[in-house]
DNA sequence: CTGAAAGCGCTTACAG
DNA sequence: CTGAAAGCGCTTACAG
């Protein structure tokens, strides 16, 4: 694209293309008061020059950056690349910049982070799934605006964009009760804190209750698998077995294999998020499906609108999940067959 | 810590405390020319005032930025996450800040990420085992200081650190001639622009030629399942199974538990990265371990050592990986008991 | 050990 | 449609 002259700065461009400082930041900018043909002989220059805006001196005359700050939990779940990706498109589309930050267990090292992100005064910050208690956001919010993914709206100046939890939990159930499951057994990760953990619970507790079953929970550590060897003694009825997402469903696997209940009558595997975990021929596993493209390109609007009007009320979209029926339910593809 | 005014500067701390506004950025950056007592008040003062530093203007005044930028190739391996965390502690050390970038499969987008990196003015930019090629590393390095990680520098101003892929493949090659294995095959991912790959590849083929074996590469998809049955159909005779990674040798587990081969004997299976996926005692993996620490402290110390002396040689740091022995080559656990 | 002053590169009213 | 000027918040010689 161009020489690259160590540090190029609007200054050179002007001088090279003959016009004042100011109207090579107009154009730059594409301000409409510039006259094309003004507009392409600036940006060519620059361009031949090399010249890269200094993000940090916009921020500074701008008193607002371009950037938003992604905050992950950690990286151990595919939905959270799919939701980093698209955050990634929809951020540019917008002419924004993206950094990703990844959480830790320890709230100390994620405080940290955030600071960070807080000190070069992005745009708004995009925390999924958060471990920090509501009123650690709340404290985010009033300095920046906040959106969350995947979790509720603690209130304040915190929006939130979700998939409905409720309508996943039914369609989780009634799939697995449409199969002829009389029990069923969840397995979720043993963390604190973690509100996402307990609000899919207790949806699910909801939805089995309103359909007549109770619902057996049982926590696991990094691999799920003994959960699900306890769940599967507990329960010679046919079984439907949900799991908190992917990832840990995957250790489910190997368990029902090794023993004699048929997937599909006397066991029936479901699990969150649907990524390329789920989709694998060698685990085929029925997921709950999250448009993480909508999750995103909401995410970032509502930090737009917010940005531009620090006052409004917390709002907390809510979006519509759908089922992925594959083998680890339904071998024999009867319900995909409807 | 604080009630936050919205945006304190250090003009409202040095107002507060009753000294220059100059003093104050002195004092809250441990300058030794300000008196213990002075900078303890100040800094307390600032605390109070929930000061915090506006990178962007710190950036622009000292025409350098306290961040640096990584650049991860996804999200798909765990590799990456220790990687992440490993360098967030050391950047967090040395009062540096860290920001992710996930690339792409697209080119365009992995460098309209660098671009912001670059708009940023980082400090440095650590690239993982990056799929650009040589040239575009080389030039990216002309603009600041890159360190890659997992991929020889191409030289240029790029430093690097890695494993030693040789010793790797000796190590594999040795391990699996020890167990008897008479052949090798290699799973790999079909990716163009992948070095790392290539490198892997060769250093095995040089390994098991230096042992009287051949290899018997193949390329795989997402999934490896595929590759690793098409080497047991071709290969009846006790076979090493070296896959590229562990997220990928998982593949090989379900397809090996299939066959009637012994592990240990008739077919012994090994990896790379030593990831939480290799210990988890479904699979059980024999893997490469890169020292994920070390490789993380070394590129900071690089990355620091040429943003000081931008006229430095490339560098290349060779480190010495290990074998983690597990089940899925050594079952008995006869390897692990000398 | 401390303060006054210039400057980092950009944006943005303001005046023409 | 274009330019001169002020200012964003900080750092850093420089002079005391």
């Amino acid at each position: 694209m161009a020489t690259s002259g160590q540090d190029v700065t609007q200054d050179d461009v002007a001088r090279a293309a003959g016009v004042s400082r100011s109207l090579v930041s107009l154009a730059l900018n594409g301000s409409p008061k510039v006259a094309e043909e003004t507009r392409r002989r600036i940006a060519e220059t620059a361009d031949r020059l090399g010249y890269r805006v200094n993000a940090a001196a916009a921020s500074l005359a701008r008193q607002q950056s371009r950037t938003i700050g992604l905050v992950l939990p950690n990286l151990r779940n595919a939905f959270f690349e799919q939701i980093a990706h698209t955050l990634g498109d929809a951020t540019s589309a917008g002419d924004l910049a993206l950094f990703v930050t990844v959480g830790s267990e320890q709230p100390e090292v994620l405080h940290r982070a955030i600071e960070s992100l807080l000190s070069v005064r992005v745009m708004g910050l995009i925390l999924v799934s958060p471990w920090l208690p509501d009123e650690d956001l709340i404290a985010i919010g009033e300095e920046v605006p906040v959106c969350l993914i995947g979790r509720r709206s603690p209130g304040g100046r915190v929006d939130s964009v979700r998939v409905d939890e409720e309508a996943a939990a039914r369609l989780l159930i009634g799939h697995l009760t449409g199969l002829g499951m009389r029990s069923v057994g969840y397995v979720g990760p043993r963390v604190v804190n973690d509100t996402s953990r307990f609000e899919r619970e207790s949806a699910l507790r909801r939805a089995a209750r309103a359909t007549g079953l109770t619902l057996d929970v049982r926590e696991c550590d990094e691999d799920a698998g003994p959960a699900v060897r306890d769940l599967l003694q507990a329960h010679p009825e046919p079984l439907g077995l949900v799991i908190h997402n992917d990832i840990l469903a995957i250790d489910a696997v190997p368990v029902l294999r090794e023993t004699d209940r048929h997937p599909g009558t006397d066991v029936a595997l479901v699990s969150y998020d649907n990524t390329y975990l789920a989709r694998r021929g060698e685990f085929s596993l029925t997921s709950v499906d999250q448009p993480e493209d909508v999750l995103g390109t909401t995410a970032v609007r509502l930090l737009r609108e917010r940005a531009d009007d620090a006052t409004t009320r917390s709002r907390d979209v809510v979006l519509e999940p759908t089922l992925a029926i594959r083998d680890s339910s339904d071998p024999a593809g009867s319900a995909s067959g409807h």
